[in-house]
DNA sequence: GCTTGGCACTCAACCCTGACGAGTGCTAAA
DNA sequence: TTTAGCACTCGTCAGGGTTGAGTGCCAAGC
């Protein structure tokens, strides 16, 4: 982002009610219509001010007999300088806390409902991906058998996450030496994440070579789990996007929905979101997302607990009213961090 | 579905004709582009064939001057008795087999892949559901401890289902204790389902009250599990309804994203669905869903193992190309059939 | 009696046109 | 510097004529 032009105190004025009026209405704002809300000036004046807006490029007119819509440079300054955040009014929270009442145990329980709420709270496609951690950390393992050159491995990771794994036996073996190794495993490496585990001494129980080759494998699958844990996203709320006649070009609408059905591109947005603070909004082509160029992100981090954090937030139409959505984001981030830091307490 | 009005060969013919015609094309069909095909008779004859088709209620006329398209009724006159079903071409094998040839252990692993599977070879959304059992069995079940109130139950069901569920503690319970009493559970309760486990006798251990206390939690939690399987829908494949042209309207887009995002309506149209007989298709309103009036279900059942089975099968416009969608439905079955199989097993 | 060529008719789609109006940019006066 | 006024631009909309695909019907032919 360039460093922007500074705008006088008219101009900013005039720009916020162009925002304003807009993102309301959804077409061109002219300069008469702007006059009844900005009484001070005329309509003659606020087209002069409207014309150098256009041409230090926060203004766009899609036709010469047109009004003036925001720029993508238009929503940034607006953003950065001009925006009044609102409340989150009571009825949405009355909307959104009773999914927060009944909290299942399962971190991605909690994902999947905190994805509904804030698409429902914020009309528009939710995003959420899953608390990452240094390094996902075991709390209990078991191990079950399936026939003779497989067991299944049951790993319940930090935060209640469950994961299961075949691993290959080399020779047969029972369940009763199965539950024995696992049981010797428990008492070492809970706590442990991957790295931790592959530097546990070597064992020197009765099956020694059996438990150290599983244990192998076991590291492998944790790794694995690292690994998945960070692209896993949770969405919801596309059809929020039919209504709006932004998208009542159904090219747009393609384009939009094969990057939400995508997850890796998905993954790549959010990995690219700079949110050490607070909350990240990015604008249309921003996102360096062609098939996004005229949608918009509101991103933020919940903390559950010290420092493990998630990103949250909503993928819309840039004409969204960034002054709402963002304390909406922010508002379910926070329901989600507690209910998340409870579930991994 | 009333008895249908019986037709002649030649009327047969003409509206065999006319199904293909606007399968291939989206556009209403006339007399003299089938004359083309059908060379045997003279646009006028099949003019006054396309009438009489008309007057049944198997074509439709858009307006007076259009040419004819196909109803519901004539969709299932032709999917009852003129359609011939094509092979799987070579291409959509080669597309589908590398999902199914490294497959993961869990069923609902298996499940989301068979959904992206689906979706790409019928070029439609998918619709997979879990296998639905008389009764969830356990495999194997384990206890961890969360805090003095709580532990963590962990199932593996049959298929590797694995399930977890915190569980209240009534006074303070250690993890030893907890894991003796999950190994005494896993000694009498594998194999059985929610009903059989209320069946068990009384414990006499050490810790039976505690034991009895946590099996009548587990029961409950079992009968959820048992409810939840029914419900379990995946599906994917909403973008492959956008380049379609009758999905231009965005009105119509809408509807259908609405009831696929919404898990409870399409629990309600596949299990209304009768799926004895091999495959079943319902056409246009016959689903009696309203949003789906213009969209075709093509359902059919996959095994695994004797009793075991899930539904699996595509929703898309009313104009599929049937004779193709029907068999690709069911070569995709057969591999979750076999895949689902291994995993159970 | 069934088939078929011919023909009048219908109607959506397309294009052109002119009226309308929203909104602008510029100018000149306050 | 502000503002009223005015000419100008251009998208939108409604009306009207043309086109062409496709029909229904009729009368002749096999």
């Amino acid at each position: 982002m360039q460093h922007p032009v500074p705008l006088d105190q008219r101009k900013q004025q005039i720009l916020k009610a162009v925002v304003a009026d807009y993102t309301r209405t959804g077409v061109p704002v002219g300069s008469a219509s702007l006059a009844v809300h900005l009484a001070t000036w005329s309509s003659a004046t606020i087209r002069n001010e409207l014309a150098t807006l256009s041409e230090v490029g926060y203004l766009i007119q899609p036709h010469t007999s047109a009004g003036r819509v925001p720029s993508d440079l238009g929503y940034r300054y607006y953003v950065d300088f001009l925006m009044d955040e609102e409340d989150v009014p009571p009825a949405v929270r009355r909307q959104v806390d009773p999914f927060f009442t009944v909290m299942p145990t399962g971190v991605e329980d909690i994902l999947e409902i905190a994805a509904t709420a804030l698409a429902q709270a914020a009309d528009a496609v939710s995003l959420v991906t899953a608390p990452r951690a240094l390094g996902v950390r075991v709390k209990h393992l078991d191990l079950v058998k399936l026939n003779d050159a497989q067991a299944l491995l049951v790993l319940v990771l930090e935060g209640n996450l469950v994961r299961q794994q075949a691993l290959n036996l080399t020779s047969p073996t029972d369940q009763t030496v199965l539950s024995a190794i696992a049981a010797g495993l428990n008492a070492v490496v809970v706590g442990l994440n991957a790295a931790g585990m592959s530097r546990l001494p070597e064992s020197a129980g009765a099956h020694a070579t059996l438990e150290h080759d599983l244990l192998t494998q076991i590291i492998a699958f944790m790794t694995v789990c690292d690994a998945q844990q960070d692209t896993l996203i949770l969405h919801d709320g596309v059809r929020n996007l039919l209504h709006q006649p932004e998208f009542g070009d159904v090219e747009l609408l393609q384009q939009v929905i094969e990057v939400v059905e995508e997850e890796r591109m998905l993954a790549a947005l959010i990995s690219a979101a700079d949110l050490d603070h607070g909350i990240q909004i990015m604008i249309g082509r921003e996102s360096g997302m062609a098939g996004l160029s005229r949608c918009s992100l509101v991103l933020t981090t919940y903390r559950a607990g010290a420092e493990r954090r998630g990103t949250i937030g909503v993928l819309g139409s840039t004409r969204m009213a960034y002054a709402q959505v963002g304390p909406r984001v922010r508002y379910v981030a926070q329901r989600v961090g507690r209910a998340v830091g409870r579930a991994l307490s």
